[in-house]
DNA sequence: GTGGTCTAGACCACG
DNA sequence: GTGGTCTAGACCACG
């Protein structure tokens, strides 16, 4: 799986990383029980530095999206604890998200058709 | 309009304000043409500084929401240019939620009826 | 309130400052709203560096005991969320210890005695 | 008796190891003078590496739990050392424990009945 | 070889 | 002035 940062974006190196982990999980690219790249490694494809790397991969750890020890790295976890429902926070920015978009003239089919395709086939 | 600033949120002040009269624009709340406050009210009522309120409005304004000019302070503008696609960072901002929501094990369904609330029933 | 490091412990030093922070609200040491001190000043009176303090806040803003804002610095949250139970890991640790002390030939009496100091007078 | 490892922890997999037979002697679970496993067999069955194993046992034996022959292997010791007082380490871990539990909104009482539980019926 | 911790030091956004 | 991010580099425990 290919992790690219955006150096131009606010969002920080460590939670894109972050972010882009939670979307190959999602999006079946990355498959439970699957071997991560381990800190360093990634940290020297990504021309980033080792905290950088350690920082995402802690903080998937602590949501529970991967488990990591030193004997193997870090690999996606078989079970991910399911929430049930949105954060409030997922809530708002989905909200601000939907607001911009009706603002742009951007219809509700047209939105909808978005969170259809980056769902996925599964699940529905 | 009431603007209600989440103090534990990492979203900087701000932002906070800017979205939330976005969102007051797109559900309907704020009308084309409305006055806003002057920065200095909505400072002053809110508690905050009165940079902070300013900044909010320059972001508003450098996007195209809202107008302002010395005599009469900041208005919504009456034509907001409608963009008609959604920017790459909001794209990947919902491409984000979407993700950790499936992996929540909230279904398409629910997700979709989220979107069609937050559009309201205007614009379809 | 006063922070002790000890030096020769296995526990990372974010993590005993952590604790003896969550041991001072808990004490009543420090109280709701009140503000902690800055990462840098308690940093410089450790004799340890700025990136270790803000990993103990951070980990405490994340657990919901505090919050940080870059006016006001870090401040002891007003409502912190009751889980109402205990975590798997802290009933593992109590188990531990209370079976240590046993074998160590001390009475269940002493034990509980000593819970009840921790614990204080109030909220029995 | 069954030692289980908790793949997510952080505690070392040693570490573990050594708590859960300490667990195991103070329950009764494990009889003084009883044979523990080899450190191979108990490696093999836990599939771990021998030396984690070995780690676990030599601890033990340093604490004065167990001991070891070159014929019998490790057994449970028949006189364990009482030091009638809790180290200063665990009183720390159970101030920290009451501490959150505190916090967290259980009661003293709850607690006590946890250590209650935990100490068992006998050595009161 | 792996992740985890820590330092010294720098720069940045927020307010 | 504040917390947050990031780097380069070092050392350590675990296994």
């Amino acid at each position: 799986m290919i992790i690219r940062i955006d150096e131009l974006s606010d969002v920080p190196i460590y939670q894109q990383i972050r972010n882009q982990i939670v979307m190959g999980i999602s999006g079946g690219e990355l498959k439970a029980g699957e071997q991560l790249p381990t800190v360093r490694a990634l940290a020297l494809e990504m021309g980033i530095n080792t905290m950088t790397v350690s920082k995402a991969y802690q903080i998937l750890k602590s949501e529970g999206y991967i488990m990591t020890d030193r004997k193997n790295g870090a690999r996606v976890r078989n079970e991910i604890r399911q929430e049930g429902a949105l954060s409030d926070a997922n809530r708002m920015e989905l909200k601000r998200i939907v607001s911009e978009a009706r603002i742009a003239g951007i219809s509700k089919k047209e939105l909808i058709s978005l969170v259809d395709e980056y769902y996925g086939k599964q699940g529905e």
